[in-house]
DNA sequence: CACTATTTGTCCGTATGTATG
DNA sequence: TCATACATACGGACAAATAGT
């Protein structure tokens, strides 16, 4: 049968190994079990027969029945004798709400409609080593250091961490971090002329977890961007942890740029 | 014994199942070989005895023997009577590879240095629920599907499954794998104006877990690239699983885009 | 109505693998 | 090492429900 081609690849066939330590059916099961979860068998289907199932994989008739069967019997397929084996399971696609949009992680106030930010401690304090690697310092300098939540619905999806170079002391933290990000540099005579953001993935620190309200187990995305003034030199430093089923995190590449080597990328950071 | 408790977390033990598919002595096995490769018992060390493990995880004595049997005739563990069992694996902890930066996928073969793209698997096929979803067909027309892999010194960094509409099924799947992507797309009359990344993280499934070679438990990078026509449809879409530490994904935003978000974001907003 | 092809259900015998005591 | 029980996998054979001619 055609169907039977294009439902299972050379290398889902091929798949099935005697020598592996899972049964045959087992695997088999497991390879149709898929292929009805994610919807590529849809409700009615008709499977394959145990006969076509046995031929194209190179088992017994016996095998591809316990394999069928043990989908009957998870409520996933209907049998009946001379009808066939049809999927009884209506795969519903996950509904995601519309997120709102922000441009780049600088613009944290930006975020539109019912999300909002929240400073969580802002100081100046010693930087760990890692940061001051970065900023490529070696004295004790003191480094403006704010730490922030976002949450939507009161729903926290983000969790960042600043620190920056170059502000002088005698500024009072709070009205620091009350100013908006782009005006606190700007203020303090700092020119942003260059942004990159590194995208990573991670586990949660237990504090990150815990503010997140998320299990420790869950990955989250990590994004540290940093920002250099005209000479090159990195000024700020921002880190964020986010919960990866509220954020999404977007870039679009422009057209014409796309077949030439130079290209230029916008990040775009949306939450759910 | 003090060791046991030690080497063997109460989840380890409790992990054993019989009700599993994967037979008791062979889940043992790899219990045991994980703590040996990832150097948790090292060269030397005295394994617990057939009985020590048998009245740990509830099983027979035998079960144990086979699982110790087992790493004895892979050369990872030498076995004498009267002495006991002891690990001859030498743990090498693996020397970090300079890892390779990437912010568009669509030009996997451009990847620089000593990376490599090898096809897992390129053929027509139906494809899952969500596929067409996103291509907005609901017929069982076939897409071509491309499963490839990513690495870098015989490394593997990434796991890339790309679905196409539009190419004509009389093609050969072969054939189409072995041309670059974007000469696929060229020739088969299809313009790419726009492209858009979701980037996300996630648990990688055991299929990616294995291909990348990693736990089941670590996070995984996770960008999902969507390539659109002039008309606005959706030709291409080319989602990559990556190893964390083994790839950076760098964004860089130009600078006059930074003062001037506000335009630039509505352009680009696509909804989900 | 019978006849047939299709498809699943059930049963047998056999061989091998798994797990226990 | 042995005896035992159960699971897996194979091939074959026949019965029973379904659909179409």
């Amino acid at each position: 049968m055609d169907e039977l081609e294009s439902l299972f690849s050379a290398k889902d066939i091929a798949s099935l190994q005697q020598e592996s330590h899972t049964p045959l059916y087992h695997q088999m099961y497991l390879l149709l079990k898929n292929s009805i979860c994610d919807g590529t068998l849809s409700y009615g289907t008709q499977l394959p027969t145990e006969y076509q199932l046995a031929d194209t994989f190179k088992v017994s008739r016996i095998t591809a029945k316990r394999a069928l069967d043990d989908l009957s019997a998870e409520g996933l397929v209907e049998r009946r004798r001379g009808k066939g084996t049809h999927v009884i399971y209506n795969y519903e696609s996950p509904r995601q709400a519309e997120p709102p949009v922000v441009s780049d992680l600088h613009h944290l106030e930006s975020i539109p409609e019912d999300t909002s930010v929240k400073v969580i401690d802002a100081c100046f304090r010693q930087a760990p080593a890692k940061i001051k690697e970065a900023f490529d310092i070696d004295t004790n300098e003191l480094l403006f250091n704010i730490i922030r939540t976002g949450q939507k619905n009161n729903i926290p999806f983000a969790y960042y961490t600043s620190w920056t170079v170059g502000l002088a002391g005698e500024h009072d933290p709070a009205l620091l971090a009350s100013a908006s990000r782009t005006e606190l540099l700007r203020g303090a005579g700092i020119h942003i002329i260059n942004i990159d953001q590194t995208v990573s993935a991670t586990l949660p620190t237990p504090s990150i977890a815990k503010t997140l309200d998320i299990s420790p187990n869950i990955p989250i995305l990590n994004i540290v961007q940093c920002s250099y003034d005209k000479k090159g030199k990195l000024v700020d430093r921002l880190e964020g942890f986010f919960h990866p089923e509220r954020l999404l995190y977007k870039v679009n590449i422009k057209t014409d740029l796309i077949d030439n080597t130079q290209k230029t990328q916008q990040g775009i950071v949306e939450t759910i």
